[in-house]
DNA sequence: AATGAATGAGGTTTCATTCAT
DNA sequence: TATGAATGAAACCTCATTCAT
């Protein structure tokens, strides 16, 4: 029934390409192959390299907003785990690439925005603590990157309990 | 007196076009440039671009360690902002470079590592702690490159505060 | 008719670049100026430098192969001068290179040793008159190459004569 | 007693460099580093990096003539293994260089001619003898660099016996 | 909607050479 | 005699983008 088309297919690709290899390796081709599609076609549908990650950058505050809000100190964490941290990884290869790309800049200044005022209401927390909240998971992601052995869902229990 | 030679300036111009125009800019005709010095010398003294970016992380590693224990709060908060705030932006820049480049990849993890307990000892605080305060705080330099109105200051007070 | 399209002018202007100007100046960009065509497209059609000499050399192989058994002694020396002769040429050239193209090695190794079984056929000799032959013509080639003087026509009679 | 210099160090380094890895990889600074001694000292002594290669070529022409003339069929075998075969490997790699270097070139014609001369002296045969037997040993010697397996003391033999 | 040839700018790196010391 | 910093051209290659089909 779901027919999954070249759009999304590229726009899974860059994803994929983001997070696997880095902003660097992210070329409009290696994208394209990963994708399984001609590279023509990230410019017929999105306009140029900039566009993708544009639709990405959207798509993806989309897709990772909740539904509901979240109750439990463990649903707190698995949320902050599989989602705030996600994000704030694609969320550091999408600012690389923004520094050449004014329009991708904006868009990521709005969506920090909306993030910021999204988790605000699902963990019932206030600005600041939004702000310092998803800092340390962006920070947790990040140097999980570097240091594989990090206790990366302990470190997370720990933050959420101290701003709470 | 000190007489700075070409190999100095390409570190320091190396430096300063990670953190202003980022990773993407930070070609080596464009530090070269900056660096007022011919593209040839990176080569010359640092044998590649990766070469350099290791030289720049070690030396960045070491100027920014403090000689001594850090004592009042304010002089905690100093330091976060102008050592471990400056530090968290140059390593997300230096990060990215490091999936293209494997030897930069072990220097930055082995100076993460370095950092963190430099940080224990200087902060009096246990490596958990380090690894929630040091993350906070390169997340919050993260987010304060791309909103500016952000009052990075604020925040991190209550970071310390909450861990401490 | 037949439409002559930048690969095979690429193809060409290799062939012709080694010939004429020898493999320090058979760059890519000289390459494609001699065949009038973009150098990006090296790379679009043969993946790199080494590709293009390694589908020159496969091409090569294959093109001066002949059809059909020679028989007088007049055909065996035009075949000796217009096809070993230039086939050595090139081969002296493609050698130069492959020190740096160990792909293109193998190749040349492989063409090598067809070549030689090929000659045998052909002349109907054995396996090392073949060798004798093979080097001694290859040899004759890049002497004239330096001594314009030389009378290559004879030369490769008796040389024929001898081995008969 | 014999103080080996800068100069002859450069020369030996010179050989070694093109005959072990081609004359694309002998660069100066590649050259000067084999030699131990600073790159520099290339246009010190022989003003540019074909100079070294004619003062090369001229050495090599004068220590591989042998002072008497060959007597018996295995003395003949052995000269023509350890002289020609190793001056036909360098006359290659100093031929490919030459095509960019038109007074190396001007050289490598003179040494042609004067070997050949010398072989038929040496070897007691005519001109042409001289040519065909001088061209086949330079082309099992150049068969013999990618085909290991070759048994080149008997092409050897068997050449200098179907000459003679 | 889809393809892949073509372009030109710019990437890292190597190189011969010059020159001040 | 010897050193190594410095230069600029040119090497191979990648890339985003355009466009005819």
């Amino acid at each position: 029934m779901k027919k999954v088309d070249a759009k999304d297919k590229l726009l899974e690709a860059a994803e994929r390409c983001l997070m696997e290899k880095g902003s660097h390796a992210a070329s409009v081709k290696a994208i394209a192959a990963m994708a399984d599609v001609n590279h023509g076609l990230v410019h017929h549908y999105f306009g140029s390299k900039e566009g993708l990650f544009i639709e990405l950058a959207k798509e993806h505050l989309k897709i990772t907003t909740p539904l509901k809000t979240v109750a439990t100190e463990n649903e707190v964490i698995d949320f902050l785990e599989e989602t705030v941290f996600f994000y704030s990884r694609m969320m550091v290869e999408l600012r690389a690439l923004s520094y050449q790309m004014p329009e991708l800049n904006n868009v990521l200044i709005n969506i920090l925005k909306e993030r910021r005022k999204n988790l605000q209401e699902i963990l019932n927390i206030d600005d600041e603590q939004a702000v310092i909240l998803i800092s340390s998971v962006a920070g947790l992601a990040f140097q999980a990157g570097l240091d594989t052995s990090m206790k990366l869902k302990d470190a997370l229990r720990k933050v959420f309990n101290l701003i709470n």
